[in-house]
DNA sequence: TGTACATCAGTGAACGCGCGTTCACTGATGTAC
DNA sequence: TGTACATCAGTGAACGCGCGTTCACTGATGTAC
């Protein structure tokens, strides 16, 4: 299902890249093949040759985005040594994502990516359970130090998480004055406090 | 459009129930008169003598249980003093909600939610705007008080809400071993430390 | 270097199906006298 | 209390449309000799 010649990678960018604008635009019952085979330039045909049906493309799309907001993140605590500034960094990298990638965010803050999480989930849960379990790997031993409260990994998850994507969500409706700068500034710190020993 | 006649409610609530239990099993997707119809028992005539369309099936039913679950958090808050207790109680109150009216908050964590928040928002949010600015008047004397940390509204609602959202979501996708109880033992206080002065 | 050939990539007409919605109609309910 | 009538509630066949998918085909690419 993975292209072999150069061609075929360039037309599978050009119908995920469409995907991601048709969904931004108009939201997941705008997910058609009609609709994206119209705004990439590409055929059905080509759609099928390359991800074998409709949720077969949005399951591609979403890998693709998860997998790489999940490398930021990751990226951004190997580079901290302290649970402090681990955690700041991973807060702020989470904003700058989402701002610059405004309509990855949306695909990735909706229920779709959820339900691919549950129904065809095993798989891609498999594909993404390394960068997962890093996120385990650093807290852990900083549980261990006395460096972080001891508590259940999916809870901190959600500390850490939970408002930054609440956050996110609002900004992202458009219907909301909150001001992601000011997020950046204030939340790493306010996290940062729910989470101390 | 609101039934005059006390079968007509009854009808309604059917569909309502029916459309609800369709969106649990289904999903978004699922949402269509066909299953609705055939889940309920209820003619395609009688939803859109009821309804007007399914666009207006899913917002009444998005509606009706939005107004459920802030009308418990807003009482929750009522029924405190302190801002402590108050954003503890509301923590509580959110998880037990969640607990009691799975399908329902399926329905509300959805991105389906944020989007009629969006497009024929207005109306809804109107309809609610009531007793979302009962948070802000329950929580801005609390702020001058120097009782809370003097934050933006939306970054406070994000920092109390969210980590709840995100243990929701979990829980509601069913693939984690989140506990709900040991969640409402830990994070009303450790939500609270996020916003303390 | 040139040629033959297998594989990959891309096309678009055609398909059947299920979708949302309409509408002419029947039945139930409540009200006026 | 009984009857006539207007309105509300409910039905299901029928509609056209756009959906996802298939398939026979053409063209491009890379490789073997």
């Amino acid at each position: 299902m993975s292209p072999k010649q150069q061609r075929g990678e360039l037309t599978a960018d050009l119908l995920l890249d469409a995907a991601l604008r048709v969904y931004a635009a108009e939201g997941e019952r705008g997910i058609t093949v009609g609709a994206i085979t119209q705004a990439s330039g590409i055929s059905q045909g080509s759609l099928y040759h390359h991800f074998g049906s409709i949720d077969g493309l949005v399951a591609a799309l979403t890998h693709r985005w998860l997998g790489r907001l999940l490398g930021e993140l990751g990226m951004s605590l190997q580079r901290s040594r302290t649970a402090r500034t681990g955690i700041r960094a991973v807060v702020r990298t989470y904003l700058a994502f989402i701002q610059e990638h405004r309509e990855a965010a949306l695909l990735l803050h909706s229920s779709m990516a959820d339900r691919y999480g549950m129904a065809q989930g095993k798989e891609l849960r498999d594909a993404q359970e390394a960068r997962l379990s890093a996120f385990a790997l650093w807290i852990q031993p900083r549980i261990d130090s006395g460096e972080l409260a001891p508590l259940p990994l999916p809870l901190i998850e959600s500390l850490v998480l939970g408002p930054v994507v609440g956050v996110a969500r609002r900004w992202l409706s458009g219907i909301d004055d909150v001001d992601l700068a000011e997020a950046a500034r204030v939340l790493p710190d306010r996290i940062w406090r729910s989470l101390a020993p």
